[in-house]
DNA sequence: AAGCACACCTGCTAGC
DNA sequence: TGCTAGCAGGTGTGCT
């Protein structure tokens, strides 16, 4: 799935859920969904009978912050087509690819869904002065809570020959943007892909400021995006909408709802890019 | 040392 | 109809 809108959604959808409830047992049924740890026992033994404080987000990692004096956390990443399913009690029946089950004090349990096995959750234990885990010490700021100026996005781009589509994309430049939303937000802001970051001008950037504050809500408000394979669901298993909004992601060789000229691809990264030709210099 | 290519997986689709 | 190749929202590593 996911990309940051997703992500958001679904730590919206299981914050009040798990906020204050105990796990009281957790199973790991694929060992690769928590390959980070040392063991699975061990994320097993470190989150049995633990109380969640809260959840919290960086770029496109969900973190569940556990109470006590330890400041340990479960960190989850979604990968491709990781989802975090929330099921009533034990008897609902669970779907294919269910690799770690949490169960809570009140019956609930929460499901980590992972079909491609990109995803992974692991148990960390420090964090850095500024309260996030080490492990996403790496991270750039975050592109919703966190993003600065036209200013700051100039200072990430200068002196690079990388496209600024791959620069928008690299989570220590600027955490939470995937492939979706930085085509959506290039189209907003009238920037091609492939233009080298280093080359983009201070106005640009300020366009590209505007762009991601307006789209990064829009698409939370809209519940994410959920495309042609529909593997992004938020924590009750519905889809989003806001592939409906999409000016030009997975729509090349159709029309750019602005000028008409029709939308490109070009391969770029070992992915693809759509863009106007026509709206994006 | 920035910038690539590639590995890691499964499932769906387009095309033959 | 059935097979195969290609493609899909991700990150991390290792080579140049």
């Amino acid at each position: 799935m996911p990309e940051l809108p997703e992500v958001e959604v679904v730590r919206r959808d299981l914050d009040p859920v798990l906020r204050g409830r105990t796990v009281v047992a957790a199973e790991v049924g694929r060992d690769r969904a928590v390959r980070r740890e040392s063991a699975p026992e061990a994320f097993v033994a470190a989150l049995t009978g633990r109380t969640v404080a809260a959840t919290s987000r960086v770029g496109k990692f969900l973190v569940v912050r556990l109470e006590g004096a330890g400041h340990d956390v479960v960190i989850v990443h979604l990968g491709m087509s990781g989802q975090l399913r929330v099921a009533e009690s034990a008897d609902e029946a669970r779907l294919p690819h269910t690799h770690v089950v949490w169960t809570l004090d009140d019956g609930r349990e929460v499901r980590f869904v992972d079909p491609r096995t990109f995803g992974q959750m692991w148990h960390a234990v420090a964090t850095d002065p500024g309260g996030r885990p080490v492990p996403l010490g790496h991270l750039g700021p975050d592109a919703l809570d966190e993003l600065g100026d036209a200013t700051m996005l100039a200072s990430r781009f200068a002196g690079r020959r990388v496209a600024v589509k791959l620069r928008l994309m690299d989570q220590t430049a600027l955490a939470g943007l995937g492939n979706i939303y930085t085509d959506e937000i290039l189209f907003r802001a009238g920037v091609a892909p492939h233009r080298p970051s280093g080359a983009v001008t201070e106005d640009e950037c300020a366009a590209l400021v505007a762009s991601i504050r307006a789209v990064l809500p829009a698409a939370i408000a809209a519940r994410g995006s959920s495309l042609a394979d529909a593997q992004y669901v938020d924590g009750r298993g519905r889809p989003g909408t806001y592939q409906e909004h999409h000016a030009v992601h997975a729509r090349a060789g159709r029309p750019c709802p602005r000028c008409g000229r029709t939308v490109a691809r070009l391969a770029m990264g070992g992915r693809s890019a759509s863009f106007c030709p026509g709206c994006q210099r």
